[in-house]
DNA sequence: ACCTGAACACCGTTCAAGT
DNA sequence: ACCTGAACACCGTTCAAGT
C-alpha cells in the first residue's frame, strides 16, 4: 500500500547544503539530513546511495550554481573572475568541496567553459585553452589559499586579486598569437 | 614503575602519513595509525591530543617539506614553480590537507618565503609580494585542478604548466615598476 | 511504496587497572 | 610512566517488519 512521499532528493540535498557550510563536512551526518528533513536516517537511502553520493550531489550542484554564475557575467573577463571569488566567499565549505574529487570531473570541469569563451574573445583561439587555464588556476589557487588563511603577509586581499586580474588580462592582451613572428597577415 | 616506550610521536606521523597517501584522509584511522606503529589505538593519546592534532601534525611536515624543497630551487624562479607540482604530485593527499583548515595558516604562509625572494629579485621589492601572490596562486590552483581531474580539454598539462610558467615569468619582468613612470633614476 | 526500529560493524575517545 | 581492555557515544548502513 504506497505511502506519501514525506521528503524528496532536493530537500535532501538542500539539508546538506546548509549543514555543509555551517559546520563543515563533519557536520554533514545522515542523522542530522534526516532529522533536517523530518525523517529517520534509513529512509534517506531511498533517494541517494550513500553518504558519499549527497556529497557528490551537493559538489554537483555547487559546480552548476557557479557555472550559471560564470555565465551571467560572461560579458566582461574581469567580472566573471570577480564573480568566482564572490563564490568563494560566500560558499567556503562547497567551493573547496568542488575539488575533493568526489565531486564528478566532468561537472567540474564545464565550470571553465564560460572562462574558456570570454578568454577566446582576448587571444584568439589559438591560445584560449591555455589562457583559460592560466585564469582558472590563478582564481582556483587565490581563493583557497585565502579560504585557508595562507595570505599572512598583509595588504589588501581585494587589491591584490585585483592586481592579478589587471595584470593577468592584460599580459593576454600584450602577448597573443606568439607564434606568427613578423610577416603580415 | 616506568615502561620502555614502544612507538614515537615521529613514527606515528610517518604512519599517518603512509596511511593518507595510500587511502586518504578516511584511511587514517586512530585504531590503523596504532596497528602500524605496533600499539592499541587508546595509547596514541599519550602523544597526540586527538586525530585532528595527528592530521595537523601531518600536514605541518607536508608544508616544512614543500618549504625545503622550495628553498632548494630557489635559484631560478621556474625550478622553484616545477618542484611545487612535482611535490603536489608525488604527494597529492598531503598537498590537499595543506589547504583544510586543519593546518596552521603561519605554516603554509611560510611555504611561500622562499618565492617571494626569488620573486623580489625579479620585479624588485615594491610589487614582490604581489608578484608572489600571482604566482602561488596559479601554481597551487594548477596543482589543484590537475589533482582533481578539472582539466578535461585535452592537451599535455606538463606543456600547459611550462606554458603558464613562461607566461607568468615574461610578464612580471616586462611589467615591473608601473609607478615610476618616466623620469629617469 | 515509503518509512522505521532494531541491529551490526566501525570509529574516536576516556579511564580505571595493569606492569 | 607508558600501555591496554573495557566501555561509551556516535556514525553509516542494512533489513525485516510495519502501514
Amino acid at each position: 500500500m504506497p505511502t506519501p512521499e514525506r521528503t524528496s532528493t532536493e530537500q535532501i540535498i538542500g539539508a546538506a547544503v546548509r549543514l555543509l557550510e555551517d559546520g563543515g563536512p563533519a557536520a554533514v551526518t545522515m542523522q542530522a539530513v534526516a532529522n533536517a528533513v523530518g525523517v529517520k536516517a534509513p529512509s534517506l537511502y531511498k533517494r541517494v546511495r550513500d553518504r558519499d553520493a549527497l556529497l557528490r550531489l551537493v559538489g554537483e550542484q555547487a559546480a552548476d550554481d557557479l557555472t550559471r554564475r560564470l555565465e551571467a557575467a560572461s560579458g566582461r573577463l574581469d567580472d566573471a573572475l570577480l564573480a568566482f571569488r564572490r563564490f568563494g566567499r560566500e560558499r567556503p565549505e562547497a567551493f573547496r568541496l568542488l575539488f575533493t574529487s568526489l565531486v564528478d570531473a566532468d561537472r567540474l570541469a564545464a565550470t571553465s567553459a564560460p572562462v574558456l569563451r570570454v578568454t577566446e574573445a582576448v587571444v584568439g583561439p589559438a591560445h584560449a585553452l591555455d589562457a583559460a587555464r592560466l585564469l582558472t588556476a590563478w582564481a582556483t589557487g587565490f581563493v583557497t589559499m585565502e579560504l585557508a588563511g595562507a595570505f599572512r603577509l598583509g595588504g589588501d586581499l581585494d587589491e591584490a586579486y585585483r592586481y592579478g586580474i589587471t595584470h593577468l588580462v592584460g599580459s593576454l592582451r600584450t602577448a597573443q598569437e606568439p607564434e606568427r613572428p613578423a610577416h603580415g597577415s
